[in-house]
DNA sequence: ACGATACAGGACTGAAAGAGTCCGATTTGC
DNA sequence: GCAAATCGGACTCTTTCAGTCCTGTATCGT
């Protein structure tokens, strides 16, 4: 459907928390349970996306009491392309153009796969220009 | 997953067929069997996938023996954009970017929409400056 | 020490979209 | 009339996605 994923929405919604509360108090921390409640996003399915966020270096997490989540860098260094590696699995336009699989079943037949290509890095390089700076 | 959908693929190598007979015998019309047997694409799959072309005006048919479909117009003129708007029925990249939804359910509470849609439009612009020309 | 709070992460369900198939109807050239 | 082609509805199967549930682990405050 050509579509963001849920994920990534909610991914975006989320950092965007985070440099908001940064700009206003210097400290970007905020736990799941504030951004799932201020931003209505359901509670576990945003507690999963945090932590692959975190994994990916994108925000640093605090555990226990007194704990949660802070921005890793500043919100102009977030694109939208670094969230969406972090958050899908395959980030191709289409078959042909992916790393992973060999193509598409028209394996030497291919007739669109370099134009493909060219087109999946002009998307790329636009995911790129988009940062959370841009959503404060 | 932020992938073009198959339709929308096979849609691509069928107006590059027909474009590229053009090119060579001054006639585009070519049938379905063709297509698919050349292209390795599935016969019925993309029999739908013309119909729904030709709905939109980017092909016109024949009906009968020595059938078949032929472009309407330049493989220049013939947009991404136009593609896609014909084969799949909601194009958003987001629920909030949608005309036909209610945004998302953060109404109201909805922070993204705004740079969503100018991302939108920019995904747009991108897409229409590829057409089927650049296939050939 | 203990309990409340918050992250960590696996497993699972239900709904929706996508790809592909099948079948029948209609048109038309030979 | 027959064969080849477009029309078009209905259907199945698979995969992906969104969302939920449950258990574990870390840590702060008292």
């Amino acid at each position: 459907m050509l579509r963001l994923s849920k994920r990534v929405e909610y991914g975006l919604v989320a950092l965007q928390f985070l440099a908001k509360r940064g700009q206003a108090t210097g400290q970007s921390a905020a736990t799941v349970r504030e951004i799932s409640d201020e931003c209505n996003v359901p509670y576990d399915l945003l507690a999963k996306i945090m932590q692959e966020l975190k994994r990916d270096g994108l925000i640093s997490s605090f555990q226990g009491v007194r704990g949660g989540y802070a921005l890793m860098m500043a919100p102009s260094q977030i694109s939208l392309t670094r969230i969406v590696n972090a958050l899908e699995k395959e980030t191709s336009i289409t078959e042909c153009t992916s790393t992973s699989d060999e193509c598409c079943h028209r394996e030497g037949v291919c007739t669109i796969k370099g134009p493909m290509h060219a087109f999946q890095g002009a998307m790329e390089q636009l995911m790129s220009s988009m940062t959370v700076a841009q959503l404060l």
